[in-house]
DNA sequence: CATCATCTTGACCATACGGTCAGGTTAAGA
DNA sequence: TCTTAACCTGACCGTATGGTCAAGATGATG
């Protein structure tokens, strides 16, 4: 009862390996770091030979590349939701539990993104340099203008910013020391709704979008 | 005029070497992770010839062992000021305080300590399973005293643990991103002033332990 | 001053890694 | 069916890296 399976077009065939490759080398990057990654280790982890990650991806740094440039991508696709939000409980409430969820889902891209960052971006540097800092101008603009509306307190938006990336990225790039201070287990789905309420309720009302308890 | 300097002790030289190679071994660990840094590296940053690194520390991985320890160690020490806190401001406000200097005097620390975490602690996780686990239990003690004494909301004490190490750490390891959105400049001392002030005044807000603007 | 333990270092080695390539296989297209 | 372009991969190569070592220099000790 072999599954009957018609070969692959080129194409597919393309879209398909670029794909194990892509994912096998953001888990590899994420666990090692791209100078402890190895070429052979995202091929073993893929199931394909070396010399065929080669044909796809020219170098390491080619593969890294295009990793971080994916992981950059939902990084910021996740702050749609910031804006068209009436106010900050909706806007800033809706973005941390869109980046709650990538720092769950995906842990890993989570972690290559923080290594590119702390390695001084060598890859990404141009991206910080237009799309990020035009990016970060437009959602404190959005904040300023909440507080001008009186939904918020007076804080100073980069440093809320800072704060919003800071502390839901920290449960992918800081997961395992969290799961080895929960016993050495993940966190449950409870306990993630507690992680998101937790982060939700302090800093909404630490910007005095909703009232103190 | 050259420097009539006499002959160093040989326990001198060994503490002075020591001290040499572990600076430069932080900032090279830092920079170019673990698998990315290379002993002659850290040799050249040094000074020394890297034959004379494996004398010291016969591998790369005792050398990094050694970097991380000491990183452990400073992160537990700026915790002291929590204990004997009358309050969640004094102890909280000075946590961040502290955080928030070890994160402008020491990032290169930071960021191995980051590095090793995310890479699921491959050194130092009998730290985390011991020393870490009690701290952390200590300290969420100390917070739920305050919850119960009414000086401050009934949040989820680890949680807050989570937001406060996430925030002033992340001025260290994303202090590339920051520099970067700051016009390619580092922080001025007004700049690293307002980051604490905010973080200070969002968290202290957001746990009712000061009024809302 | 003589002996010893400690420190120093250029030269060397084995290995692992990123990358190449030639020769073969397979789908696409005419 | 035949040709071509795309895909596949075992074997190979040069280099960089962690680590070793033997021989010498230097401070400690009595």
């Amino acid at each position: 009862m072999t599954q009957e399976t018609r070969p692959l077009s080129k194409k597919d065939i393309r879209r398909e390996n670029e794909k194990l490759i892509l994912e096998a080398a953001e888990k590899v990057f994420a666990e090692a770091g791209f100078g402890g990654a190895t070429m052979q280790l995202i091929a073993d982890l893929a199931g394909l030979p070396k010399a065929n990650l080669h044909y796809y991806f020219p170098t390491k740094e080619s593969l890294y590349r295009r990793v971080v440039q994916a992981i950059f991508h939902d990084w910021l696709k996740a702050a749609d939701i910031f804006d068209n939000a009436p106010g900050p409980v909706e806007g800033i409430g809706a973005y941390i539990d869109a980046k709650m969820e990538i720092s769950r889902r995906h842990p890993a891209g989570s972690k290559v993104w923080a290594s590119e960052v702390m390695h001084r971006a060598p890859v990404i540097q141009d991206y910080l340099e237009t799309t990020l800092v035009e990016w970060t101008e437009g959602r404190m603009a959005i904040i300023r203008r909440w507080i001008d509306e009186g939904k918020m307190n007076p804080v100073d938006p980069r440093h809320l910013l800072y704060m919003l990336w800071a502390t839901t990225q920290h449960y992918a790039d800081f997961g395992h020391q969290i799961e080895t201070l929960n016993g050495n287990a993940p966190l449950s789905d409870a306990q993630w709704e507690a992680a998101k309420d937790s982060v939700k309720t302090i800093i909404l009302t630490g910007i005095g979008a909703i009232p103190s308890a």
